[in-house]
DNA sequence: ATTAATGAAATGTTATCACATTATGATTAA
DNA sequence: TTAATCATAATGTGATAACATTTCATTAAT
């Protein structure tokens, strides 16, 4: 064994995971590091690296990483080993498409389900984001902004959508992270605030165009820099 | 074990899977069986039960499961039980609209690659799918038909919808098989035509119609008509 | 008769080992 | 020096058994 696994150990584990099974355990934790961009593209992940670096036998190790990668969070290459998706800007462009795409919809078909109460909820969690903004707490960040998103989006109890949603953040995982790291503050803040005005006015064309603007001037813009900038010094 | 899985030996095995391992195998004829609906709504499946009925051990069966149930094909109970997808009207209309939704936008994105060549096999296709509707042979009528909308939107290289859409077919397979059933041959044929028609003269606007229409009135239309029906019996 | 308790059967989960495939690096031949 | 070859290690796959959970029918108590 290389160690090829790093860090794995010491990386943040979500909470309220005690009672699953280990499979589901060590299935929330890779998820989690991946939703938080814990792990750079292109790293290869093994069956028994895993296994070890999260004290699993390799059973629930193989169990999750199988889960992640026909989630598309995971990569299968055709020699059988499973890496983190690599980027390119075309993939990138196609995935924030599909984002705001597959949001806008989803933000629609969940509008009449939209109660007061459901507003103010989100409010408070885009106040917590202000907080976790200021303090540079990016799990926190990113936590908090896809509890924003898909706490609108659940409304709709008629759930189709929001697997395939997920599956576009978890790919987009690693540049959600760079997106945050560059964020000047109150931008995606804003978008937040945007977005619960229009809730709040029932305004549905303002409500989508909130939305695509968070999703392309956050991740979108910033994501894609960051891939033209890390192409040139190669 | 009560033979819960009844005449699963008897599935049509899909083409062209010999050298797969005994996992991808297993998960291909059960992909197979559910795109083209060959197992009811409902239907509990085993770990156990599907390895016998296929023979092979549990654990290929066991992951093959797994894999459909990450994809949406089928659903993991809080129980822990398998079992195909049940469906009701709400969730149709949702499937069908992100149809709908995902289709029109891979064919959007994918019109820029799209040559002669490509719309010649199209053509191919179709004429097949003419012949497989006079033989009322429902396999190859829904395969061809995945073939023909597939084709298309796998012109665009940067692969990252297809596997959404694969999840949407998935989840409305069993009401595939009823749409076909039920149609009057030339309607679903017909915008087949438009779409191929639309590329040759690369008409994007009556492109996304046909793909519209081809969805909505046939296995949309077919589909609700279906779950409307058998919803009074009861 | 109805409900609760019990225990056996079925099923999902995990651990482990044997096997097949792939990757790696040293060795040899051109 | 380069390319091919082979042995070894690393890794994925498959089979099996022990264990945990759930289901279900039977039995006992009210």
């Amino acid at each position: 064994m290389v160690d090829p696994i790093f860090h794995l150990n010491d990386l943040p584990t979500p909470a309220g995971i005690e009672n699953l099974t280990t499979q589901q355990q060590t299935y929330q934790r890779l998820r989690y590091a991946l939703m938080t961009g814990s792990i750079p593209p292109g790293t290869s992940l093994t069956i028994r690296g895993i296994a070890q670096a999260l004290n699993v036998s390799p059973t629930p190790a193989r169990e999750a990483l199988k889960k992640l990668c026909a989630e598309g969070a995971l990569t299968e290459l055709d020699n059988r080993r499973i890496i983190t998706p690599i980027m390119d800007i075309a993939r990138f462009d196609e995935l924030i498409a599909l984002r705001i795409l597959l949001e806008c919809h989803a933000a629609k078909s969940a509008t009449k389900y939209i109660s007061e109460r459901l507003i103010d909820d989100l409010d408070e969690i885009d106040r917590r984001m202000d907080l976790a903004l200021k303090g540079d707490n990016h799990e926190n960040i990113v936590v908090l902004n896809q509890l924003f998103h898909s706490g609108l989006y659940r409304a709709n109890p008629h759930q189709v959508h929001m697997p395939l949603i997920e599956s576009i953040w978890l790919q987009l995982g690693p540049y959600t992270r760079v997106a945050l790291n560059k964020l000047s503050d109150i931008y995606l803040v804003d978008r937040h605030k945007q977005i619960i005005k229009a809730l709040r006015n029932r305004n549905s064309a303002a409500l989508l165009n909130a939305i695509e603007k968070d999703i392309s001037e956050g991740i979108g813009q910033m994501g894609r820099d960051y891939l033209n900038a890390s192409r040139s010094p190669d």
